[in-house]
RNA sequence: CCUCUCUACAAUCGG
């Protein structure tokens, strides 16, 4: 039996997941009885694999059959399905193992809480967890505490993300950059500003010198909050710093142009990242007709629709929707209609 | 002899 184990489980090493199946039913068919180890390696070797829907069915098998595993055991179910993302198949995973009273791991907990996190469906069963894990006396990993932070920011529940940024500090568990840009995209979606720049200062004067992910996260949140000018200011900063703007950060600033009708500054904006080499791509056309839109500069719309398509783009229905909204709210129905039929021609679906 | 997971950036709309 021993040796049986081993060899699956070499097999599995070398990622060889169907020699390590047949492997498994060669010692079956030879009367060994599979026991907990074996089960454990091949389902490792499968999971390494990738082969999802194999080990599902060794699951629903073991249900059936009333058969029990380990911690080993679930543990590997549970990150195998969180790798495919099957909530479902993790979460019964979870119960299976508490119903068996043995009592989940912080590993285990990572995976779910990440994974669960990850949907704003299922992130109240991600905060169960963690409650649940701290009534343990169990610490979350970093990672752990920033895919919550992130998953309850989606879902604009930010106090309670600072609730948990709190425990994280708590415990002795250091922020890093994923946990500022969460922290400051979170307070920024949820309409606080002042916070988010806050939040940014602090970790910065903590040691952490910002990336342009963390920066784009703020203009982010610049632009939720009708912040324009203060955009414009980080935009500046961060260059200063040494960071090269990308096109998500122009895309963003261009964006946050749109409320104050600075759509002579979006279009400063457009020239300077061409300028610098970055092409444009259908986020910033949106957004860059958006921004003439809201001033009712339906020309321009029209000519920066005309031109994108000389380029090459192909607009897609962001595009178009901020396109025909343009047009209508300026009064230009014929137009509307025109590039309606266009949008249509090109096999582009409204919605 | 066996599981070692998981995390961050841009698109509704209007006055």
């Amino acid at each position: 039996l021993g040796t049986y184990n081993m060899v699956i489980n070499a097999c599995g090493k070398l990622g060889r997941w169907r020699e390590a199946m047949s492997v498994w039913q060669d010692m079956r068919a030879a009367g060994f009885a599979p026991d907990v180890t074996s089960l454990n390696v091949l389902l490792a070797a499968l999971g390494r694999a990738d082969r999802w829907d194999e080990v599902e069915d060794i699951w629903r098998e073991m249900e059936t059959v009333g058969a029990r595993g380990n911690l080993v055991t679930y543990g590997s179910l549970v990150s195998t399905f969180c790798k495919a993302s099957r909530v479902n198949a993790a979460l019964e995973v979870y119960d299976a193992m508490v119903r068996l009273g043995l009592e989940p791991t912080s590993m285990i907990y990572s995976g779910l809480m990440a994974l669960c996190s990850r949907s704003g469906r299922h992130l109240g069963m991600a905060m169960d967890l963690y409650e649940e894990m701290r009534a343990g006396g169990l610490v979350a990993s970093l990672t752990t505490y920033n895919a919550l932070i992130h998953g309850l920011g989606l879902e604009r529940e930010w106090e309670e993300a600072l609730r948990v940024y709190g425990h994280m500090r708590e415990a002795g568990v250091h922020p890093d950059l994923y946990t500022c840009s969460s922290l400051v995209y979170t307070l920024g979606l949820a309409h606080q500003i002042v916070l988010a720049i806050r939040t940014f200062n602090e970790l910065r004067q903590d040691g952490l010198q910002p990336n342009l992910e963390v920066y784009n996260s703020l203009l982010m949140a610049c632009q939720v909050n009708n912040e324009w000018k203060v955009a414009m200011d980080y935009f500046w900063q961060l260059q200063r710093e040494g960071l090269r703007p990308n096109i998500v950060t122009y895309s963003t600033l261009i964006s946050a142009c749109t409320k104050g009708r600075m759509w002579r500054v979006a279009l400063q904006l457009y020239d300077r990242m061409q300028q610098e080499g970055i092409a444009p791509n259908n986020f910033t056309y949106a957004a860059l007709i958006r921004a003439v839109g809201s001033a009712r500069e339906w020309e321009l719309a029209l000519n920066i629709w005309q031109e994108m398509r000389r380029m090459g783009s192909h607009p897609n229905t962001h595009v178009y929707n901020a396109l025909i909204g343009t047009l209508g709210r300026s009064g230009q129905f014929e137009l509307m209609e025109q590039v309606h039929c266009q949008m249509a021609a090109e096999g582009v679906t409204r919605d």
